[in-house]
DNA sequence: TAAGTAACCAAGCAAGCGCTAGTGTAAATG
DNA sequence: CATTTACACTAGCGCTTGCTTGGTTACTTA
């Protein structure tokens, strides 16, 4: 078996089980359909993944780690005032929300299926992400950008951000940018 | 079996229901775990339900029912300016969304596991809901009261709410009321 | 007191589940 | 050329799942 290494192979295999556990949730997703869709038997997928816990925990993994490398990318070439911070990270949360959608809509909604240990290595990768969040609006609050409680604030926003998942089409007329520029002007004190 | 009425025992089951498919997800809750809970056993259970998901049905459907009650009466007892009714929106959400709290977790985060048919149905109930919300915020668009698309707005604001649940603690130092009025707070123009 | 009904139980079926054991084979490695 | 490695296969074990069946009990009503 392939423990923990990060083959081509293995990482094609994790984004097809994100597609399935996005159609199917996590609990209805069998390892019959997950190979059927790789196109080897269910038995061939125990070479690659320990168990089904493990390609969970692959998925959700990779979505977080795009999430962290987008982010910092996006502050590393944004210097400037706390405004333009807080349109970045609106903008890059939503640009990863959607290049990497299944994985993430896999992250926010079946996290609790993780076993306590993977969930504790993967817990760490998302507070290192939410403090980014956090250190940013800190400094929109200290120029008076906004206004209000640093945490509900921060809750606030990641809330209205992670829920656009729901109901956000990429087909239609607006992109993630505009979702992001519209979601700041809207709190933004004026 | 007791097809669709609404008698006191199956009320009580429900809300059992309703606090398992919470803990444990409506996959993972197995009609042995819903009997054991209502100290029954697994076969008693269809005298009650025609099969596991009429139970989630039911489940949903007492949760939307009683958000629309509870915010039709907030609308009602509240004739004044449009502030006055977002901020009465807001409080009612968070007062139901911690009240029936497990039926709303549920309905958020289960939809997808009802049938066709049930789904239909309750996408109606759930639309009558989010009209009332789309004609107040339309009303403070129209005051000037915020700024935005009135579509995008009204999403931001439903997922902020929504999302409290993931993360609200009842037992810490804010009541719904509080977050209502910071959110209503961080959206307004001033 | 007889009939009806709501609520329950014991037992178990058929299907599906995650996962294992053991084997075959082609390519890479010494 | 011999050996190892990577990847796939077949077959099926042991268990759990949602749900059914056939019958019993307790209470209400005629």
């Amino acid at each position: 078996m392939n423990v923990m290494n990060a083959s081509p192979r293995r990482k094609e295999l994790t984004r097809l089980a994100a597609q399935l556990f996005v159609q199917e949730g996590f609990d209805r997703t069998t390892v019959r359909m997950l190979a059927q869709e790789m196109g080897i038997k269910s038995g061939s997928l125990f070479h690659h993944f320990k168990d089904k816990q493990e390609i969970l925990a692959a998925v959700i993994e990779e979505g977080t780690q795009n999430a962290l490398g987008i982010a910092k990318a996006a502050l590393q070439s944004c210097p400037g005032s706390a405004e333009a911070r807080l349109h970045a990270m609106a903008r890059a949360h939503l640009e990863t929300l959607f290049a990497d959608r299944n994985a993430h809509v896999v992250a926010l909604f079946e996290w609790r299926r993780l076993d306590p240990a993977a969930s504790a290595h993967l817990s760490h990768l998302r507070d290192a992400y939410e403090a980014m969040w956090v250190e940013v609006i800190d400094d929109a609050l200290a120029e008076g950008l906004i206004h209000g409680d640093r945490f509900l604030v921060s809750r606030f926003i990641l809330g209205a951000l992670n829920w656009t998942v729901r109901w956000y089409d990429p087909n239609g007329p607006r992109t993630p940018d505009d979702l992001a520029d519209e979601l700041v002007a809207m709190i933004l004190s004026r």
